[in-house]
DNA sequence: GACTGCTTGGCAGCGACTGCCAAATCGCAT
DNA sequence: ATGCGATTTGGCAGTCGCTGCCAAGCAGTC
């Protein structure tokens, strides 16, 4: 599982990183196609292993947990959200630079319909939603110095009012992509997400 | 498992009772003490079930799953909220309305001490933070109806305005517990959430 | 004391996940 | 091409949360 250095031309060098490419897009493409089918829960491991060809220890080997085989690296998302924001000038509000990262985040998805795919089914499934909110959580706590570095200290916690900003960002863009979903991905997720920001902040 | 009514005193009618009574406690305080002494994930079902004198089968059938070992029946906290919300009357604002669920609920702890213990398993935790969020979002949902009922229906998307008002009091609350278990249980909840509400609504 | 019915414990099993070891496979030097 | 070392794979057993099933035990009733 050494991760070996790609050629510019992104054709893998040795035949056991394409044939390790290979296997992922085919355990990610089998798992996916399978959630949609049957549902997550419905779905095991098993089941995922047989239809891709491998076996289960293989596949636990690529991708450690089930939620991974979701795809959509959400583990980066935390990544460009810390980035986008830690790169703005240092003038920009808090709320200004919290859309730009939501924005940042948001762009990732490949095509409408993938994220229309994942939404529903991250947003049906009980098990996904929470591990998912865990995730989230964790990016929450990420940015919190970000963001009180932003926050003029006046009087009270700096911790608690910048955790709440913070918060209140991600709960707009909860409420924002509910909605979206609901909507069967009708209109813009941030058009909906600026909706909601200005209905909060009155 | 019949649920049997109980005398007006308290004490239950017949032995069962008593006994599946003193098993509940005995179970439930002997979970409270090995999660905090070891840790959640540290503990297993077996060894609770062994210090508690009873069998795994025994303990699963009292609480479901090793989540509603951690007590404070937390589905109770959805109906409390529902109920100190919808007697509200109809002339008070969607803010108010959540504020006073929020206190309710806050309410519902038996002790402070007891309460700062059970937030801190839970932030420190990430597997219980996953299932209490996702338990809250279920909250949140059931929440809809009432505050849509509330709000003004001017323009755009209802759902969305009230999801993102009621995603926008518990990110509040969120943002007020944890900075809360920060300080070691020092001053009060409602405070914290009145200024992080204040500080996000500017 | 026998009968009814609730409760309990034990056992087997499922599903996600991990550690360990042997076998297959690749890449490379000779 | 052959052999060797590194890497990958598969299989097996085991853990932990959790469930279904069935037999044994015990409270309450006649």
């Amino acid at each position: 599982m050494k991760q070996e250095a790609e050629t510019a031309s992104g054709a893998p060098a040795t035949l056991w990183d394409r044939a390790r490419q290979l296997a992922s897009r085919e355990i990610l493409e089998t798992a996916l196609r399978l959630f949609t089918e049957q549902g997550y829960d419905e779905t095991t491991i098993a089941q995922i292993a047989r239809e891709a060809g491998v076996s289960q220890r293989t596949l636990f080997r690529y991708f450690g947990t089930k939620e991974d085989l979701l795809g959509g690296n959400q583990d980066r998302f935390g990544q460009v959200l810390t980035d986008t924001i830690s790169e703005l000038p240092a003038e920009v509000g808090v709320w200004e630079a919290l859309r730009a990262g939501v924005a940042a985040v948001l762009a990732l998805h490949d095509s409408r319909e993938q994220a229309l795919e994942r939404f529903r089914l991250l947003h049906n499934t009980a098990s996904l939603r929470a591990g998912w909110l865990e995730k989230r959580l964790r990016f929450q706590e990420d940015l919190l110095p970000l963001i009180e570095a932003r926050m003029d200290a006046a009087t009270g916690s700096v911790g608690a009012k910048a955790r709440a900003v913070i918060a209140t960002a991600f709960a707009c863009l909860d409420a924002a992509s509910m909605t979206w979903v609901d909507n069967d991905g009708k209109g813009d997720i941030m058009d909906l997400y600026d909706e909601c920001l200005a209905t909060v902040r009155g």
